[in-house]
DNA sequence: TTGTATGCGTTATCAC
DNA sequence: GTGATAACGCATACAA
């Protein structure tokens, strides 16, 4: 049997009430009952039960990060960005991972439907995005680090058109004819965003597409060496790669360095999201820096604005990134 | 105004005992009763409050992992095991990260105490012995990949001692003399556990102990840099290099690099982990891979078991290690 | 097979 | 300043 907060007023003399206040620190108490009802939880070693707590008053402050996989280590700045923001706000950050299963990202929102979680930010949302305006119409939702292609919900993330026309344009302005690009089959907003940018630089350089040199795969460094593989098989090789994520990008340039093609002069390579390993690996990876401590804390705030408003804030918010140059660009 | 079974009870003209009962897929209801609740259930769009079913079945049905970081990149599979072994019991796992402050890490056990979860598995405990065990006798906790130093708590680990002694006498074996360690600051136990097989494999090769080989820091890439910076400034450099990490490996090859040294010939290197990056580096990293996956996926159950089961496990477990051996020993 | 009534542990609203 | 007591949303024992 539990200890309740019961067990507390009997021990203590007085009403469930008066241990109620002083358990949530209420200004109406006597300092008399506060001494007496924390010796009582002192001695019966009491901690409240929170689902009677948060069923009383219709909130968790809970909010629930969906990330794809604990793998992607990029996340680790954007959950301590939720945290500090929702920390100082007396939230609580829980994690939970799709691992890719659309299906398995709705049963986590099941969650926020049950009101176990007071709201909940999407990072690699799976699900389309009708269901996900359908459901931020009902339930506090936001998505961090991408876009929905329509309007309608809460979005932070940044302007991934641009930064993979930077990345491109990087490279023509390096006198690259023949760029490669190493992106996802899967169509999220990001992806297409960065490939988009990629099309603008070489449209604007008169450089023409090539099919051959463009490369669908998922996010991992395997990825990276089966499309740099092919590429090294073509007739004519590429002179640049840039992939829309670094762990791609050090798989490509891991087969690179056994075919003996020297990075950063043969090939150049740009990677995307400037993880931990890009300047560890050697050559460094120059990089797309995107700012992930931010853009949690960002999503967070604004997700918890939401919570506690009648108006909802259904704005995308687009933070700046920062091309980051280093050896395997020749820098 | 939030919908409630009641509203659904009152559009199906049926009690709220049956609304429930259709929900929980009890058989002693007639179809008909099934086809109207579900149509109303559908009309109004309800889903049910786990807040209150929660309170009133006095358990969640979900389980917190509480990990320091999700930096760590091995996490992920460890996590995967605890899915896999949850979902096949109808157990959701939540994440939360302590950032290594035991603080924190007890600021989320509060979700435990506050019956927001019905058990925990400690994957990087910060909390002494003595607290979690007082703790454990309380409430559902389990350690995973990592031991205490006395019993009394439910552990799922490897045997550290024997891999660091294991990866220590690979390298004497290799006819290194003059080998380093890289190890933590922090002393959890696996750490003390690796620095001891580290001593008993030199002890039992007549090996003298240096200690300016070995370098105590924390469990980044910048440790493994710092460290070996350090010992190749000394006059008689290490001829291996042996880290309780392959984050700090990384680093330390990075470093050696750097200096001009031939990994795996000069000075050979060993991590511990087997992540993903160990074997995209350049050269590819010796290491010793423990199982995650599976040590998730034992700790989930066992966990499970104690939460389902008036007696209770406390055992430690230890899972078998491999040596994983690449091109940084000259493999 | 169904409905009524009770209680899970807490907070909030009263009256005192 | 304090104590009864009624909610919160749900599941279930019991009665019908």
């Amino acid at each position: 049997m539990n200890i309740t907060i019961k067990d507390v007023a009997k021990a203590a003399n007085v009403s469930v009430a008066t241990v109620s206040r002083v358990l949530n620190n209420k200004n109406n108490v006597s300092q008399e009952a506060v001494n007496v009802v924390n010796r009582a939880v002192e001695e019966l070693g009491y901690s409240p039960n929170f689902l009677g707590r948060d069923l009383r008053k219709s909130e968790t402050k809970r909010i629930l990060a969906i990330i794809s996989s604990t793998e992607q280590t990029f996340y680790n700045d954007v959950l301590r960005g939720m945290q500090d923001a929702c920390s100082k706000k007396g939230y609580d950050v829980l994690i939970a991972t799709t691992r890719n299963d659309p299906e398995h990202e709705l049963h986590l929102l099941g969650m926020l439907f049950s009101r176990a979680v007071d709201g909940a930010v999407l990072l690699a949302p799976k699900l389309d995005s009708k269901t996900i305006i359908e459901l931020s119409r009902k339930y506090k939702i936001a998505i961090g680090l991408e876009r929905l292609s329509t309007d309608g919900v809460l979005c932070v993330t940044i302007d991934n058109e641009k930064a993979g026309y930077d990345a491109t344009k990087y490279l023509i302005g390096k006198g690259r004819k023949r760029i490669a690009l190493i992106t996802t089959e899967v169509r999220s907003q990001s992806s297409v965003d960065r490939e988009n940018g990629y099309y603008r630089a070489l449209k604007e350089a008169g450089l023409p597409i090539d099919e051959n040199l463009i490369y669908f795969g998922d996010y991992t460094s395997d990825t990276g060496l089966r499309a740099c593989e092919l590429f090294l098989a073509l007739r004519e090789k590429p002179d640049a790669i840039f992939s829309i994520s670094d762990t791609i990008s050090i798989g490509a340039m891991n087969c690179a360095v056994q075919h003996g093609i020297t990075i950063g002069k043969d090939i150049l390579f740009i990677g995307f999201d400037n993880i931990a390993y890009s300047s560890m690996f050697i050559p460094k990876l120059s990089t797309v820096d995107q700012p992930c401590y931010l853009q949690g804390k960002t999503v967070a705030e604004k997700l918890m604005a939401n919570i506690s408003s009648e108006e909802q804030d259904t704005g995308t918010y687009m933070l700046p990134h920062t091309l980051i140059l280093r050896e395997s660009t020749g820098d």
